[in-house]
DNA sequence: ATACTTTTACCAAGCGCTTGCTTTGTGAAA
DNA sequence: TTTCACAAAGCAAGCGCTTGGTAAAAGTAT
């Protein structure tokens, strides 16, 4: 659970080697900034710890960072970029599975999918930006909601459509200010199935229910 | 914004002179620190800010808390100690006014008083609690969990009641996760209406408005 | 193909500063 | 005379970050 001291050679790397190589240990220590700060929180982890963690000396983050704060910066960039990446592609994939979806299935598939960014196995980046965002600069933090808006616009129109087909209720601002904190609060009391045989298939019915469930309490019957 | 240096007399205070006056720099620490906590998160603020907040010198909030996790534990459990209290007569309150109250009007009075702890102006104790639990110890952690359940214990034959009536479409126990998510997630994004001449009023009508889009969202039509 | 130069990606060491907390002393009230 | 509620000073540890050096790869010249 502690260092993983994957050593690499020095010097620079051979990019006709491996082409992905390139950027690798930037990636790594986002990757490991990320699970730190989620788990202890920004000012709770310290800088040698991240270096540690991905086998660098105390000072060598500095090398690829600014500063402790453009860590974090990055770690919720990559996050968020890559949440609207796979939103996109989740409403394309279910578009094509079920080409006439209706507004309730839509909202479904976004409600199903923003689970799985917030609780799935493959992202610290979003909690983290969701619960250390104060720690950014006004700058930085201006940057963030560019992205984060980008993220929700996919959202406007399916609750726009639902409020006038009376499925919802609630003037469509806040409902969806409070639908974002509803599914954004899980992180604070979700318990992910423990890891095991079949722990793909068990963790998935955990959030499908629960995705099942926010639609029934947020959403009118037609 | 920033030092309030009350100098008070040093020595023991009379308590013949003024009753109330025991324990009088211990709240006051409690109410610095539970400030600077929300506004700026637990590992963020210095026990040396909080100090020079009550005009104490650096080492003097040592003599009333053994350490800085005692200090935000004593925040959190005033907090939700008054915010129990608050929720006991707001209930209290509203039967009086209104003897006969459905179970819809009964979850009315819970958010709109929920609303009040968490985003009106007396109280930055509870915000503390909600972003500043992860930094206890898990002994501490385990008190509040009894103080909490305390607080939810209100709601939940609320609940349990309004989803007999049909009222409510989502598993009680998922819906009561995820209404509170909405709720506590306001105080990420709810601005408080500037306090100026009739401020109170408008911002009364900020809060209500949110409760009632709340029910609106939440609860089916009867 | 070989020799030289530059660039990359760190390591090793440490600097100045802040942190939570301790210790000792002291004036006033009980 | 004792107890209370601090002030004053400081300690060890940890913090973000800088600096100087260096091995290896990449680029360039011959």
């Amino acid at each position: 659970m502690n260092a993983v001291p994957l050593k690499r050679a020095r010097g620079r790397p051979k990019k006709t080697e491996s082409e992905k190589d390139d950027g690798n240990r930037r990636q790594a220590l986002i990757a490991a900034a990320g699970y730190l700060f989620k788990t202890q929180g920004f000012d709770a982890t310290s800088t040698r710890e991240i270096a540690r963690r991905v086998g660098m000396q105390a000072g060598s983050p500095f090398y690829h960072f600014n500063n402790k704060q453009d860590l974090l910066m990055a770690v919720i960039v990559e996050g968020l970029q890559q949440a609207i990446a796979s939103q996109h592609m989740a409403l394309l994939l279910a578009q094509e599975v079920e080409p006439d979806m209706t507004e309730r299935q839509r909202l479904g598939v976004l409600i199903r999918h923003h689970l799985d960014v917030l609780l799935g196995p493959h992202s610290d980046f979003i909690g983290v930006m969701l619960y250390e965002a104060r720690s950014l600069t006004p700058a930085h933090r201006l940057r963030v909601n560019e992205l984060s808006d980008a993220y929700e616009a996919a959202w406007i129109p399916v609750l726009e459509q639902l409020s006038q087909q009376g499925q919802l209720a609630a003037p469509v601002k806040a409902a969806r200010l409070l639908i974002f904190g509803a599914l954004n609060w899980t992180v604070q009391w979700f318990d992910m199935p423990q890891s095991g045989v079949r722990a793909k298939d068990t963790q998935r019915l955990g959030l499908d229910e629960l995705a099942d469930a926010a639609i029934q309490l947020f959403l009118k019957p037609v």
